[in-house]
RNA sequence: GCUGGCUUAGCUCAAUUGGCAGAGCAGCUGACUUGUAAUCAGCAGGUUGUGGGUUCGACUCCCAUGGCCAGCUCCA
């Protein structure tokens, strides 16, 4: 049938595969195939017949092959061989590839609602897809209309054909869709390009994708949003749809259920509900207030982190929530981020609310001469910052306009960076331990050399020493990481916690950075062991990062349900009848002077709705005081879980909450209660 | 800042095509004295975010603006 030359490849299974040297190309004028060429495509392309996928169902059949690391389609040509795997709907590699067909099945709907839509680009993402249209205006109601629509062209069950085209061949087949054009010129004339049709449904493409549709399921148009061209805010905002993609139904609806169970946990709905904090629209976007439940959150991790930093050996400042513009033009912030300052006019002196504490910590530096045997000078701020980000970033406590940093920097020689680096990141590492935040993963941000003297100073040499110097400290120690370009500070590189909040969406909780410029503009200098004046380098870092950040965090994380220290009320206390209000109210001043934060519900109620009313507190104990628990001197203990332990003993409850508060105890110790009441 | 959605009592939500703004919870008053997620009854609660406009008449339609939510961009 054809004059394939054969490419032998190993697999996985043993089976040889074999693959046509030749390409179908269309007709350059029309776009179509040329009919000799008809037969090359889909699904001829493995010699193993009984591993041919069919159209009708491609269950358990090859769809896909990734050779050394890299997907191939069943329609392209291989043209070098490797250890092949052969993919089939089942694997977890073949996911992307079913997406963004899916993509173009959707793409494919819309144009025929919407024929005058122009198409940008369309990729495969986490959980489904999505494309960037324009000459379009959707909304929700739409939806419905175009995954049916969807659903009848899945019903065609077409093939999904590559072909290869010249450059010139693409502009003429791309001519009615502009942004398609922009990214053929882009790709250049030399670059091969492809595309793929179903139907009678073209896109430029660079594939892989699925040599039939006939497998798409389960999918459902979710979310609409604007989002620039080529993600520059400068471009175009175009009209971005995205929609859930999974191999079925069924998981389909697990993850839809999996999400909204998720969201339930939005630090910014609980958050709210827990009273932790508020916002006022007088007060002012972005500018949450933390209400006295909120402030003991903060407060408890507040202390837990000066307190282990002073064992550390920094050395905690009080400095100016405000400075001269000058400070800031000297350290070059100014450059950068005056727009997103607060800057206050007085009289004939221009001053600025500070986004960041390391000018203030250089100014205590170079205060006096430093010798070498000073070195390393580690300071530590618990510092109150101001940034006036944009209208649309502001989120709950994520994203605020003033927020308290556990600030730090430490001043040390280039000798000491490593040492430090690694303190630095196993103090951070040991508050994660503590607060057991798990879902966080490290990035390396490097500067890019393309924004050089704008984005990034401008100094190769240094960007280059200096990650190399994260990157051999993080791998000698053994930290996996990913690399991000672009993503530095403008002085240096970073690394980077990275956590997800409940929407999924990424944030830096926590941030290391090596910094070699603002030395060199502070005119920072100490006296070396030969006299002789050196320059530090100086470590940026932060303990628990911003406090807001981490408390909305830890409610996304515990659920609300915060461990014992952190719980605002730690403990109420509800007599069961009138009678019993003055035994209550004993208790509840022993409990005070124990030094937790207790809740004495005497009010006239029921039983039941007193405890019902402090469900959304989510307070770790409540107390059931009857006339039995007065006459043993024991408590009736309920957990926030539900759990209810008759006849503790009252100082064994005070000593396994002492436990809790001193060991920062996750856990509320049941169990211990439990052997004690029963032993 | 941009795109889309939303904005009604303290909270959660109703109110047909433009035709008298309504309920539950919370609050207050009274009765009940309570054993582990809502006792009963009554009362009160609003310039429908704000400012304009269209209309005999606007919660509803139009314009502007504040705020909230998701996404994009940004994040020292």
């Amino acid at each position: 049938m054809t004059s394939a030359k054969t490419i032998s490849l190993t697999t996985t299974t043993g089976i040889t595969l074999t693959y046509p040297s030749k390409q179908p190309t269309p007709n350059s004028t029309t776009g179509e195939i040329a009919p000799e060429h008809k037969q090359l495509t889909g699904n001829k392309l493995l010699t193993n017949p009984s591993l041919e996928p069919t159209l009708a169902s491609l269950k358990g059949r090859p769809v896909a092959l990734m050779i050394e690391q890299t997907l191939y389609d069943l329609m392209t040509p291989i043209t070098s061989g490797g250890t092949v795997k052969i993919l089939t709907l089942a694997d977890a590699e073949t996911l992307p590839i079913y997406r963004h067909t899916a993509a173009h099945v959707m793409a494919y709907a819309i144009r025929t609602l919407f024929p005058d839509v122009k198409f940008a680009i369309g990729p495969a993402i986490d959980n489904g897809f999505y494309y960037d249209m324009d000459n379009i205006t959707l909304n929700a109601s739409d939806f419905k209309a175009i995954e049916k629509a969807m659903q009848t062209i899945i019903k065609e069950q077409f093939e999904n054909k590559r072909f290869e085209i010249s450059y010139k061949e693409a502009l003429a087949l791309f001519k009615d869709e502009p942004y398609k054009i922009e990214l053929i010129k882009d790709l250049g004339e030399t670059t091969p390009l492809t595309y793929y049709k179903m139907g009678d449904f073209i896109d430029l493409c660079r594939g892989p994708h699925l040599p039939t549709i006939a497998p798409i399921k389960g999918f459902k148009l979710n979310k609409l949003a604007g989002a620039y061209w080529r993600g520059k805010a400068t471009n175009k905002m175009l009209t971005r749809l995205y929609a859930l993609a999974f191999l079925d139904k069924p998981s389909l609806k697990t993850y839809i259920t999996k999400v909204a169970e998720q969201e339930r946990y939005d630090h910014n709905k609980i958050g709210r509900e827990m009273d932790l904090f508020i916002n006022d629209a007088l007060v002012g976007q972005g500018l949450p207030l933390l209400t006295h439940k909120g402030t003991l959150v903060k407060q408890r991790i507040q202390t837990l982190v000066e307190t282990e930093e002073r064992r550390a050996g920094y050395l905690h400042t009080l400095t100016p929530h405000l400075a001269k513009s000058d400070l800031y033009k000297t350290s070059g912030h100014w450059d950068h981020y005056k727009d997103s300052m607060f800057i206050i006019q007085s009289g004939d002196d221009e001053f600025a609310l500070r986004p960041m504490t390391c000018p203030f910590h250089f100014a205590l530096y170079n205060s006096q001469r430093r010798s070498y045997k000073e070195l390393p000078i580690r300071y530590a701020e618990t510092s109150t910052l101001f940034r006036n980000e944009a209208s649309g970033e502001m989120h709950g406590l994520i994203r605020v306009r003033q927020f308290t940093l556990s600030d730090g920097h430490i001043i040390c020689t280039n000798d000491q960076v490593e040492q430090e680096f690694k303190s630095c990141l196993e103090l951070l590492l040991y508050f994660l331990k503590i607060l057991d935040i798990k879902n966080y993963t490290f990035r390396l941000s490097k500067w890019d050399a393309a924004e050089a003297g704008s984005k990034f100073i401008d100094n190769p040499a240094m960007w280059e020493q200096t990650e190399d110097q994260m990157r051999t400290i993080l791998t000698k120690y053994n930290y996996s990481f990913v690399e991000a370009v672009g993503e530095a500070a403008f002085y240096g590189p970073k690394l980077d916690v990275q956590t997800t909040n409940v929407y999924g969406k990424e944030d830096t909780l926590l941030t290391i950075q090596i910094d070699f410029a603002l030395p060199e503009r502070f005119k920072m200098t100490y006296i070396d062991e030969n006299d002789k004046k050196q320059q530090p380098v100086v470590i940026h870092r932060a303990s628990i990062g911003c406090y807001e950040r981490t408390i909305a965090l830890l409610v996304e994380r515990y659920h609300g349900n915060l461990p014992f220290w952190l719980a605002p009320d730690q403990i109420a206390i509800f007599p069961v009848h009138n009678k019993l209000t003055a035994y209550a109210k004993g208790l509840e001043t022993q409990f005070i002077k124990e030094g937790f934060q207790v809740l004495c519900d005497t009010r006239e109620e029921s039983l039941g709705k007193r405890i019902r009313s402090v469900q959304k507190s989510r307070i770790p104990y409540l107390l059931i005081i009857g006339d039995k628990e007065q006459a043993t001197e024991t408590l009736s203990v309920r957990t926030r879980d539900n759990k209810v332990l008759d006849g503790i003993a009252i100082k064994d409850f005070i000593a396994a909450c002492h436990e809790m508060q001193r060991n920062h105890l996750l856990e509320c110790q049941v169990s211990t209660l439990k052997k004690t009441a029963t032993s």
